[in-house]
DNA sequence: CTTATTCCCTGATTGC
DNA sequence: TGCAATCAGGGAATAA
């Protein structure tokens, strides 16, 4: 599933084939899915066709493709979505919810398994940062700001890491694996976290993600790039998925558990309190 | 305001 | 071997 590190290969990969392209035609597949919720396709008819993708951002999860009008095309692949650019008269691919054709011979097309990905248009450059947190590897996500959140939190690190208003990007594998890389415990109140603690987890957080990113992302579940294979963090994972493995500082073996309805791995020496 | 729970969806895996 | 139950989880909606 891809969290900050997945999103930001995905976008990486698409920039050389994407910015600069003018969108000629689009086409949406199964249109009574959830992809429309909110509008409906001549809506996106009437903010995409003929504009030009000027740059491709990312806040959080969520990407940000920048048009030539100034409005914004977001998407979230939330759990199975995944984008690939292939040519315009390609037959359409299993799962394919959305194809963008551009005005060269390439489209690129929005795959989605499960159906959870959303696409929608802001005109509002700045409505994410109302919706979400600090992007998780930016300036503004720091020590200061994670105190300032976990001192009126009464429920566990672990719930909190994964509310986007704390820590945009940061999903539950990443949660994890920070956590057991500042020793907390994925249970412990987040109110009670000592300064040094939230200073260790911040550069934590900051550290696997960025960790990742230079690994292509985590292939766990079904993640693939925009070439279709996989990151290769998933060999540096040090507690996601390794239940009863031993921990790589202590032997211990890993624990499994669930905290708000998320599998939740940890070493239950490293990782008291 | 907070925090917890349910739901959406489908392929892979597990259990009997 | 076969089929049903369970699991995977981001975020919206809902409940408390």
């Amino acid at each position: 599933m891809p969290e900050l590190p997945e999103v930001e290969t995905i976008i990486r990969d698409l920039k050389p084939s994407v910015i600069g392209q003018e969108i000629k035609s689009l086409k949406i597949f199964d249109g009574s899915n959830r992809l429309f919720l909110k509008n409906n396709l001549s809506f996106f008819h009437k903010y995409l066709i003929g504009q030009t993708i000027r740059d491709i951002n990312r806040h959080g999860k969520y990407i940000i493709f920048c048009l030539s009008s100034l409005s914004n095309f977001v998407v979230h692949l939330r759990m199975t979505g995944s984008f690939t650019i292939l040519h315009t008269n390609a037959p359409v691919v299993p799962y394919e919810k959305l194809r963008i054709n551009f005005c060269t011979n390439l489209s690129m097309s929005l795959i989605d398994i499960r159906k959870f990905a959303t696409i929608d248009i802001s005109n509002d450059a700045n409505f994410l940062v109302s919706k979400l947190g600090p992007d998780a590897i930016s300036r503004g996500f720091n020590a200061k700001f994670l105190q300032s959140k976990f001192i009126k939190r009464n429920s566990s690190v672990k719930s909190a890491l994964l509310d986007q208003k704390i820590a945009a990007g940061v999903g539950n594998i990443y949660a994890d694996e920070a956590c057991w890389a500042a020793n907390i415990n994925p249970l412990s109140r987040a109110s009670l976290l000592n300064l040094d603690q939230i200073e260790l987890l911040c550069k934590s957080i900051k550290l696997v993600l960025r960790e990742s990113i230079s690994n292509r992302g985590t292939t766990i579940n079904n993640y693939k790039d925009v070439l279709g294979n996989s990151g290769y963090h998933q060999t540096r994972v040090a507690v996601y998925g390794r239940l009863d493995k031993p921990c790589f500082k202590c032997k211990t073996k890993i624990s499994k558990i669930k905290v708000v309805g998320r599998a939740t791995y940890f070493c239950p020496k490293c990782q008291k309190n």
